[in-house]
DNA sequence: CTTATGTCAGGGTCACTGAAATCG
DNA sequence: CCGATTTCAGTGCCCCTGACATAA
């Protein structure tokens, strides 16, 4: 990322004063514009606390749904699912997983189309040492209180919700 | 995408209820992942939206920076410090842009190491397109009002400042 | 000489398509 | 045979590091 120093104005602000000579939607690019910029932040951030754990935020949260899972198990079919993921990234991120140690795949023992991930002591381990540490750093959302981090939750619930990821 | 059916919970609530059992941090961890999967949702659907334009996103906001630049040309540091990406990123950005036509590298007339992008008339027309259909779609937040997005815009402003944005 | 600008080579992650193997 | 599950091959995108040529 090329850093550099911060700028004396607020870039997207300044985006949306050009915008509104020109075009409508202003309020939606704004948000838009907010919402890449902010992800891409604090992807930055995540991806730089969980390196020396050898994992990205991808394979954190395919750990952590194991972890919650009551056997440490969990077929990959609903993992992806769970995940919101594409069944080839799964597999990706479970292979990378494997190579670390902290899964094991095993075929499952009703279907045998189906692979069990099963939870390694080493896996185990890992999620509670970066988990510790993204508490830590606030998963890099120290700069917003407790009421105001809930209502960044509450207002992206209605766009999850009408893209169909719940109802 | 795995997209399948919704599912009858929202799953980071159910995440949420199952992290407050473990670990603190749970209205952190329920915003990032909330930031996340929205930002996932958003850029696909934008990407959708751009792709009959030989366009994603990123290459689309380098575009319209340079058509809300006064003479339609900008020195591709410049570009790269606004658009807050790596060097060698808006180099990539702007091959492909070039390749599709809608811009033109030229040698800067005062600086001979920099290289100017001018946005050509087949690139003016992209974006004038583009950006309707985009507004047409409500940058794929249809389901927020505008109270709504203003408030996603305030409530994110702080995280952009902390990490060094602007000042 | 040092610094700044841009390019290329190369590696990493992740999304997706299409094909294949395996099994219900 | 059809469908579900997983994997692999390959493409595209974007990020980053490091090296390089060019010019201020």
């Amino acid at each position: 990322m090329a850093k550099g120093l911060p700028l004396p104005f607020d870039p997207i602000e300044e985006a949306a004063r050009q915008w509104a000579k020109h075009w409508d939607g202003v309020p939606q690019m704004r948000a838009v514009t907010s919402l890449m910029r902010v992800q891409q932040l604090v992807i930055a951030e995540l991806d730089r606390i969980l390196e020396p754990h050898e994992l990205t935020f991808a394979r954190y949260e395919a750990l952590v749904l194991l972890h919650f899972s009551r056997r440490g198990a969990l077929p990959l079919g609903k993992m992806g699912e769970r995940l919101q993921v594409h069944p080839t990234s799964i597999t990706s991120i479970m292979r990378r997983l494997e190579a670390s140690g902290y899964v094991r795949r095993e075929p499952h023992p009703e279907d045998g189309r189906a692979v069990l991930a099963h939870l390694t002591d080493s896996g185990r381990d890992v999620v509670q040492a970066a988990t510790r540490d993204l508490v830590t750093a606030d998963f890099g959302l120290a700069a917003l209180d407790e009421s105001q981090l809930a209502a960044v939750t509450d207002l992206l619930r209605p766009v999850r919700r009408a893209a169909g990821d719940f109802r």
